[in-house]
DNA sequence: CTTCTCGCCCTTTTTCTTGCTCATCGGCCC
DNA sequence: GGGCCGATGAGCAAGAAAAAGGGCGAGAAG
């Protein structure tokens, strides 16, 4: 797998090669954006009393309450294990409570509780207003070009959705 | 589904609201591509012997050698500790060492080893490659359109380059 | 037809890492 | 000598991978 392409500036004079620098700085790109868009967002929702990656939970639950674990994580994008000690912490913290499930023992569903459902519009403004900043400055066209392109690139690295 | 978003506030109706509704839609957005690129990057460089956010350190010494901790930091857009434990931990692994620099004793250059200097082509080919597999189907114009999106998006929330 | 067992799915636990914030220590410049 | 800058240490949390626990259902056997 020695693929010695040498020298970066050694182009072989294709176009692809071109191609191939922008796509190696796409990933500390990407990468940086969202250590920014996650501090900003933390700095937000701290004042709400909970953290980066819980705000998802609580606007994911909002919208469709009393939600399995693994509904969640697969709605977030993160693993099983993650969900489940963000979950456990949520918990702790009062804006979710467990419910095992009277059909399936195997099943947990996930509710707000009453300070959890308080909590979301602060939430959803919060994620409303970072990500505004984030954008300021754009066109509308803008923001849904990197929507789009944002989620063609999450499309084409999933590992199972590989359909091409 | 029972989207109620318009529940939460009465709204005033203006055509603004629609922005805002996709700039609340780009935090998720860009904090999922950021994990399946973090996720995808990792595997790949997970043969080379080290984790994601080291990948950065190697290939910015490859460039610049002997850099110190701060320099490396603000390069890759980290705060310094996480720096500095990233670096210890890449000196455990054996790949940078760290050397004191003469004139300045509270700097500290670091260096890559013989076995970085080693890895630094293999980094810099899975990088590409996540970063090719990323934008899978893009047109060129395309991945520059989103990779000047996504420096604009992290330029906007820096805290202290606020020159609005 | 009943019952038991095996396999699968979901959840949870554990261990590793990065990353941030706050606090500390040491050396340099004024 | 005092302030300042740079590096480091401690504590908190997210995220991933590997593995364990428990329940449900299907299929085989009686």
């Amino acid at each position: 797998m020695s693929k010695k392409k040498g020298e970066k500036k050694a182009k072989s004079g294709k176009k692809k090669e071109l191609a191939a620098l922008s796509a190696a700085d796409l990933a500390p790109a990407i990468t940086q954006a969202a250590r920014s868009v996650r501090t900003a967002l933390s700095r937000s929702i701290s004042d709400s009393g909970l953290y980066a990656g819980q705000d998802g939970v609580i606007l994911a639950l909002s919208e469709d309450d009393g939600q399995t674990p693994g509904q969640l994580a697969a709605r977030l994008g993160v693993k099983a294990p993650t969900m489940t000690r963000t979950i456990g912490r949520m918990e702790a913290q009062g804006f979710v409570e467990r419910r095992a499930d009277g059909h399936d023992g195997r099943l947990t569903k996930v509710h707000l509780t009453e300070n959890g459902l308080k909590s979301v519009e602060s939430i959803g403004q919060s994620v409303a207003d970072c990500g505004a900043m984030a954008v300021r400055g754009f066109s509308d066209k803008e923001v849904r070009t990197l929507l789009k392109l944002l989620r063609a690139v999450e499309h084409n690295l999933q590992p199972e959705a590989d359909e091409d």
